[in-house]
DNA sequence: ACTTTGACTATAA
DNA sequence: GTTATAGCCAAAG
């Protein structure tokens, strides 16, 4: 079954379901919209997240290692961490504090 | 239709 | 242990 016929929407609709004040990774995102291995093109869709409604906490997303790679495609480079910082994400030198307690994996629950 | 890229990831030297 | 390179998938130019 399709979801919304692009990949797109379906990784946007996977970054929605991340808890606030959890994050994820590029690969678990990628793997749970069907595509693992195309961490890369989450990347890339996130970065056109900006342009879609409703918007997408694409700042919970963050790479395999817990660092902001994306802090610059939200306008500015201190967003991303004030973002998550507001919602109880400790981020420090550009990286999530605790990155795998706060992980979350789409798969989780996203089973459905 | 082909080439290049892109907010990644893993393995090799 | 750190740095380099290759593999990966899909979309934009």
């Amino acid at each position: 079954m399709s979801a919304n016929g692009d990949f797109f929407e379906l990784v946007y609709d996977i970054c929605r379901h991340i808890p606030r004040g959890r994050v994820t990774s590029y690969g678990a995102v990628a793997r749970a919209a069907g595509a693992a291995g195309a961490a890369r093109m989450v990347g890339w869709a996130l970065n056109k997240s900006g342009k879609v409604l409703p918007a997408v906490p694409a700042h919970r997303v963050v790479n395999r290692m817990g660092f902001l790679t994306g802090k610059a495609a939200f306008g500015s480079p201190d967003m991303m961490r004030k973002l998550l910082e507001d919602e109880g994400v400790k981020v420090e030198n550009d990286r999530v504090v605790d990155f795998e307690k706060l992980f979350w994996d789409p798969l989780v629950l996203g089973e459905l």
